[in-house]
DNA sequence: CCGCCCTACCTTGCATGCAATCGCCGAGGA
DNA sequence: TCCTCGGCGATTGCATGCAAGGTAGGGCGG
């Protein structure tokens, strides 16, 4: 059974959620009285949620200052996905070795509805991409059968999510990335890790460079200096 | 000036040394009111220390049973190591493109101080090894300007650190270890970043073998089962 | 008119108190 | 003898109170 959550990991999973579904935005204030008030609880949990949620890089946290919902400049973004880069193809590679039937099954379930939800007409949702797509990569992650490096992505992942959902893809870039996944789950059916890695690398290499050029953008129009 | 730290913030770096430092066993309980009263606070500011080491793996917290200190499984270990071995020679890489004279000369310094202080020997002082290491890793990927995958490399390469010290290395893959920290900063001064990357995969692989060796065998003397 | 300082309010940081939960130990029954 | 159940001590989780630090606004001096 699951056991009663305790209020801190409440206040903790809410707040998350309201920051990487972008309800607030980036450099909002984050005053403890008023989250504990909207959460129905006192400060103490509310602190705790805050502290953990800064060491995971969500919010900022100033001494006697308190807490901001964190921002992070066009180079900090680029480091993420060149981390990315450098640790997804791993998991990809492993997941393609350790992949069973119901998995992979599952895979291709979420990649051929991504594909159909995300095909650019008029039934697209781009933010019911979001879910899959974390989904997916989470499935992936979980698969690799690697903690460390489970965690180590989990811990760096959350940038590219506030900042921008699916909007910032062109239509070319967005088809390819969607593309991506369904090629994945086919490398990972056919037993080859190379190529499921080579593929993987290719689809963080083009979010990259649509994710950069999205956030250039949008702080071009924030302050052009 | 440096700001005035906090009693939280003391708290952490109180408890994450000891931690470190191996000063605690693993798995040792950590009660509130004995850290509170050994560390002159309340147990709010130990509260929030001990969440915060459990969002970096540093504790284990379990609701309504307190906090002890982390365990790792060979398992586990063996995991950090591959991860190691993904992100370090990337670091090493960037920071050989980056270095300056200056820095060279400090890593220099370190890895030949480490060469000294660790020959087999008379003279020889394994613990004093622990602090010059960690200061020539963390230069290094401090030099490689790259914040997202210094955090990713802290956040996890903590349990090498607790599990063992450089006891568990024999002879030669000490003497190969320190060598390697000679050959990096030689690498990095001939501006060859290849190099560099791959002498320090070897010098994380070899690190891995020993300490996975060390701790399958004191997990053999703890419960061979 | 502009800049500086002082004051008052607000927020955070920490201490403490209270209730709920967990683990342990002993007694009773099968 | 072993298992189960109930009470008790200890510990955590949360709420609240108080003091220190910071921020904003207004008044005063240049």
């Amino acid at each position: 059974m699951t056991r009663p959550l305790t209020s801190a990991e409440r206040a903790l999973d809410t707040l998350r959620d309201v920051i990487l579904r972008g309800e607030l935005p980036a450099g909002a204030r984050l005053g403890e009285v008023e989250l504990a008030e909207r959460l129905g609880v006192s400060r103490t949990p509310v602190r705790e949620a805050l502290s953990r949620l800064a060491a995971e890089g969500l919010v900022q946290l100033v001494p006697n200052r308190g807490a901001r919902v964190a921002t992070w400049s066009v180079d900090e973004l680029e480091g993420v996905f060149e981390l990315r880069a450098l640790l997804e193809p791993q998991v990809a590679a492993l997941a393609a070795a350790a992949a069973g039937p119901g998995d992979l099954d599952e895979l291709a379930d979420l990649a051929v509805r991504m594909e159909t939800i995300g095909r650019p007409g008029p039934g697209q949702d781009l933010d019911a991409l979001v879910p899959l797509n974390r989904a997916f990569h989470d499935r992936l992650a979980a698969l690799a059968g690697h903690p460390a490096l489970a965690a180590a992505l989990a811990g760096v992942i959350h940038p590219p999510i506030v900042v921008r959902n699916f909007h910032a893809y062109d239509d070319a870039s967005l088809c390819r990335s969607l593309a991506h996944h369904v090629e994945i789950v086919a490398a990972m059916r056919a037993g080859d890790a190379e190529w499921a890695r080579a593929v993987m690398t290719a689809h963080i290499r083009n979010a990259r460079v649509v994710m950069v050029r999205a956030a250039a953008a949008s702080a071009m129009e924030a302050g052009p200096d």
